[in-house]
DNA sequence: CGGTGTGAACCACTTCACAGCA
DNA sequence: TGCTGTGAAGTGGTTCACACCG
């Protein structure tokens, strides 16, 4: 799932053209969408085939792009290049991102590994564990970059200038991380443990369960045994 | 993030109580919440407190638990045991629920090691990879489950009764695997590779994309120090 | 033509506020 | 008295349908 935590941040405006929340979420695919278009040598797309891609409707397609306050050609499509190029420019893509990832297990290491997010804008500043048999092991194969003990959290934080902070620890130990991370200066946390964290209110966390999303699944798939699955009329 | 594919499934009504997507999406939550109550000894609950245990408001707790048909006391609260069972019961965990992994890359292992999953009602039938590093390699250190090769998923997916599959695999190799989990009988696929995938209507995708969520973080930060934080009348 | 951009209708969910009951 | 359960109002998002224009 994806509990959005903060009701309606009471106070602070968005900038001009105001973008919903749920278009936001979608940007992402779409830059995904669009950056494949382009590495195609993709010229022109229209929105049509930009919610075939990412499992949008094609109304909905044209509507997160109008909020972007995006150009496309009547009659033609979007321009590929300078609509990634927006789309890019709005998720704010411009500077590198620091982020600390806290828990050196499946999860952190997954993160920690993964090819996307240089390209996406982040950097993983360091990734720090609890424990003796982690610390000061290579994250992965394919890096030189080693785990650093709990410790030295804060100082990986205020060096790096990380704003952005995962954790990827048991349930038990996620509160107290988070904790942490918020008084070492960190703003928006991704969450991976499952518990629901207590946290100041200018600070944004993203909640992200495995065990849920099965589980979600397989209420459907439940419901779907149990009731008609052609009803019509 | 966690894309609704289908919009709504044009057949398919549901049963009694027509629970909404929202609040499905929520019982977990709750479960895991009312859980740890039980495991305390605590025999009454409030909406107010489960709503302060699980992030969300006591109206929408009150609200999703009445779409349970569930009994709480007026004046008093929820009787722990039993909303607990009702919302058990609501989620379908009376039944061991099968499930294929496919990918033992640092994700797939995460899921195949994942303590929750025996208690919610999963059981992992099996882990499959492509690469030779990895088949015949037990999973994790605690299990002597095995990986097993890619060839053998048909014969996982069919010995196993799975229904439920995950796509833990890169992106270039997700759509055939989904082709051939779908193919062999799979019904539900939660997709962890960064691609949209297409399935047959009555196959329910749903997809988490790491980077998507740390995208998602990110313009909120970015919006929060672009925008003015305290902005009163 | 053909596809964008968008008012307007629609829909799902949330929140408010309070009646009703232990 | 205090908390549940729920009509009614409010909010945010999606879909429809079509005017508009290259």
């Amino acid at each position: 799932m994806t509990l959005r935590h903060s009701p309606r941040e009471g106070s602070a405006r968005r900038i001009g053209g105001e973008i919903p929340d749920a278009t936001i979420a979608r940007l992402p695919v779409y830059q995904r969408v669009l950056a494949a278009l382009a590495e195609s040598h993709v010229a022109i797309v229209s929105s049509e085939e930009i919610a075939a891609a990412s499992g949008v409707s094609s109304a909905n397609v044209r509507r997160d792009l109008s909020h972007l306050g995006s150009q496309g050609t009547r009659g033609v499509g979007y321009h590929v290049f300078s609509l990634l190029a927006h789309v890019t420019q709005a998720l704010g893509i411009s500077s590198e991102r620091p982020v600390v990832i806290v828990g050196a297990g499946h999860i952190g290491t997954a993160l920690a590994a993964y090819q996307g997010l240089p390209s996406r804008g982040f950097r993983v500043v360091g990734v720090v564990d609890i424990s003796v048999d982690r610390v000061g092991f290579p994250v992965t194969e394919s890096t030189q970059m080693r785990v650093r003990p709990l410790t030295e959290l804060e100082a990986i934080v205020r060096e790096g200038s990380a704003r952005i902070g995962v954790i990827a620890t048991p349930g038990a130990a996620a509160q107290y991380v988070c904790d942490r991370l918020v008084q070492a200066g960190v703003r928006s946390i991704l969450n991976f443990a499952p518990v629901t964290l207590a946290v100041p209110q200018d600070v944004e966390i993203r909640q992200v369960d495995l065990a849920v999303e099965l589980q979600i699944l397989a209420f459907h798939e439940q419901r779907r045994t149990v009731t008609i699955p052609e009803c019509s009329a």
